[in-house]
DNA sequence: CACTTAAGGTTACATTTGTAATCTATAATA
DNA sequence: TATTATAGATTACAAATGTAACCTTAAGTG
């Protein structure tokens, strides 16, 4: 039912990579990360790990060596789970404080409202 | 500048309690938590010494024994951060990507679109 | 006043997390 | 084929976190 992956700040750097580009090697892995980051090669393979000992990622074996990774959670499954627990954890699981918060912060414009009024009504 | 706590799980709980209450001291804490949680005192004076250190509590000695705790952080602008790093944490900081999550998913109802729209139009 | 209780302070400890070194086995090359 | 480089697996380790035991001191009670 409710898919609860525990994935952790660091982690969730590598589901992101991999959510994009749907399956991925370690080299193309680090190619990425290395535009501004110079982790481990290591790091990634113990996060790699980490997050298929929760099965959130599998990994398939392409002849004796290679190993490529590919997502085993849905991004949006995670995401409506992850919207969840923050909401849970500061605004007592009410979305209307969430969003109360962000009109008194300037967070949302009046235009960005309208769209999405928009695509309310043009939905049902 | 930005008043950054980082204020685990555990330690937000005891927090929201004095948020709530301005101030507070342990016993009321306690039976404010004990109404469905068993936690231990212990737990909840190492918390209480943990915001304390790093500067989110401020304690008041009341005679010898007594002790009254009080929030020494803003709630308003601790909600302000913590919204700023989930939204970066999931959404690449853009509020627009949240809010059409949540449209989405239909989190967000046509009236509370409305109700948002018009705390807007009388703001300014 | 001696004794027990209760309030707060100090120390401890297992688990999780970020980070990486080390080991093992495969593949490429001299 | 012996040697080296490389991919992945295993082990390590400090800091953070949740949880709680233990210690010290003030306060109430016989």
């Amino acid at each position: 039912m409710s898919d609860k992956y525990d994935i952790t700040d660091a982690e969730l750097e590598i589901m992101q990579i991999l959510w994009k580009e749907k399956k991925c090697d370690l080299n193309t892995i680090m190619e990425i990360l290395n535009t501004d980051n110079e982790k481990n090669k290591n790091t990634i393979k113990t996060l790699l790990r980490r997050l298929i000992l929760k099965g959130a990622v599998k990994s398939k074996k392409i002849g004796l060596k290679e190993t490529v990774y590919v997502p085993a959670v849905n991004e949006e499954k995670f995401l409506n789970n992850e919207n969840e627990s923050f909401l849970n954890r500061l605004y007592n699981g009410s979305t209307d404080k969430l969003l109360l918060n962000f009109v008194e912060n300037k967070k949302i414009s009046k235009e960005e409202l309208q769209k999405l009024m928009d695509m309310l009504e043009s939905e049902d």
